[in-house]
RNA sequence: UGGGAGGUCGUCUAACGGUAGGACGGCGGACUCUGGAUCCGCUGGUGGAGGUUCGAGUCCUCCCCUCCCAGCCA
């Protein structure tokens, strides 16, 4: 049977780091085992779901190279449950309740004033059917709820190890609301059920749902697949990433922090394993490396400052062709494979424009200049200049000033360049020309 | 409160009951020098208290801290 597994987001928020890192794990598990990616939109809660949170998702996933092999949404899948739903009310897993949502609000209190779990009481369980019948005399619809085993819950996962729950420490979860629309819990068991799927990996906030759906799938009659539970993501201190979002959505890191989705994606892949994380410049790299094995039970911390630290360590080794669009989008001129290499020490690509304006715009006057810069000036070889030039030039210069080390090569910087830092000036001096180069050692703006 | 999970250098992790190691960061040095690049070195840790043991990060007891679930959300 061949590997597939669900990425099943809700598209009512922006998808941030902890949420595309299971993306990510589902992707890699998937395409190491040669499987399917199968996306689905869980978008049953009308309310909170937005189209611009759905694009959205596509966006992210396609901008960091997840490709799907299918992509679906709950929302074009309304009657697919009915079959299951009937056969469950038919053979009494599925018990309808007539509490309002303050009964049940007040019966939670109550029991944890108590000291009780707010475990639902099955109290719709007792009621006859005269009972029911005056109640929705009364008006009243019902909501529909799975009648859990009162029995040990076990299965092996992946990253945990043997899990094990207690059926009756766990509550009759709602499977279908009163207006009849069938909930989370039921639509992602039947359609990982119709869709063959082998494996779930999701996070850990998912433990309980997990020991419930089991026994949902087998309830229906569907193949339990198997599990695996990642510890959720944290921020750098410690919060959990869902209460305090902003910065960490993956637009944001891509639109706002300039983050290349290889930086991401070598981060997401590592952070929590016990491989070293280090840059990669492909997903097939990622997917040679991955194994559910390596991830680890403990919570991870999520940096931003490391994910820029990597951002930059990719920058350093991603080749001209690789840039070139964002490098043009950045700077509006079409930048050459020259250019890149001049360009120094970059976190991310938006800062190359400091540098194009160093090669292609004018660089305002210094007021004081060095005596020997004139001398310099008229040392300048005539162009073509290449790679070879900025050698040969400052040898004339050393030769002919005696100045050397620092003394000769910062205030050449200075004056070419304007700033004390940057990248090679062999590899910048030709981009910046003969007429300019000559002009600045004069101390004009050019 | 009930259920579940977790706690090893600042961070991510490794260690059949047998020298607590690696990676990142930080610090220092080297590269006759753009270094926020690269290379090398150094730094730094088992949440706490008992117990078992020749020997405990690992096993036992108690304690502390953190996270998740306990929705007619997903």
């Amino acid at each position: 049977m061949s590997v597939a597994v669900p990425f099943a987001p809700s598209p009512t928020g922006l998808l941030h780091v902890g949420n595309v890192r299971l993306a990510l794990v589902n992707w890699l598990f998937a395409r190491k085992a040669g499987g399917n990616f199968l996306v689905r939109l869980d978008d049953t809660d009308e309310e909170r779901s937005k189209p611009e949170y759905a694009e959205g998702i596509e966006r992210d996933l396609t901008w960091l190279g997840l490709t799907w092999d299918r992509f679906a949404r709950e929302s074009d899948r309304y009657g697919a449950t009915d079959e299951v739903a009937a056969a469950l009310k038919a053979s009494g897993r599925l018990y309808p309740c007539y509490e309002t949502p303050e009964e049940l609000n007040l019966k939670r209190a109550s029991l944890s004033s108590q000291g009780r779990p707010p475990i639902y009481d099955r109290a719709a369980l007792r009621l006859g059917d005269a009972d029911r019948a005056r109640l929705e005399a009364e008006g009243r619809k019902p909501h529909w709820r799975f009648k859990l085993e009162h029995t040990p819950v076990e299965w092996t996962d992946l990253v945990r190890g043997p899990v094990h729950f207690e059926g009756s420490a766990l509550s009759d979860p709602v499977l279908i609301a009163e207006d009849g629309r069938p909930l989370y819990t039921l639509t992602s068991v039947v359609d990982d059920a119709d869709l063959a799927i082998t494996h779930v990996i999701r996070g850990e906030d998912h433990l309980a749902n997990t020991a419930v759906q089991i026994q949902i799938f087998e309830a229906v009659g569907g193949a339990v697949p198997v599990f695996a539970h990642l510890p959720l993501l944290t921020d750098a201190t410690g919060q959990g990433l869902s209460k305090r979002l902003g910065s960490l959505s993956v637009a944001s890191l891509r639109e706002e922090e300039g983050i290349e989705p290889m930086a991401l994606a070598s981060l997401l892949a590592k952070l929590g394993t016990s491989d070293a994380i280090e840059p990669r410049l492909t997903l097939d790299e990622l997917v040679a490396e991955f194994d559910i094995a390596k991830v680890s039970r403990a919570t991870p911390k999520f940096d931003p400052e490391e994910l820029l630290r990597l951002n930059a360590r990719i920058l350093h080794l991603l080749p001209f062709e690789r840039v070139a669009g964002e490098l043009a989008a950045s700077v509006w001129m079409m930048p050459t494979p020259a250019f890149w290499e001049a360009v120094p020490n970059l976190s991310r690509v938006a800062e190359a424009r400091d540098w194009w304006a160093v090669t292609h715009a004018p660089v305002a006057r210094r007021r004081t200049i060095p005596l020997f810069l004139a001398e310099a000036a008229t040392l300048l070889p005539k162009e073509p200049w290449d790679l070879s030039t900025w050698g040969t030039w400052t040898g004339a210069v050393k030769a002919k000033t005696g100045r050397k080390g620092k003394d000769l090569f910062l205030p050449l910087r200075r004056a070419l360049t304007g700033r004390d830092h940057g990248g090679q000036l062999k590899n910048l001096l030709p981009l910046i020309g003969r007429t300019r180069a000559h002009k600045r050692l004069a101390g004009e703006t050019a």
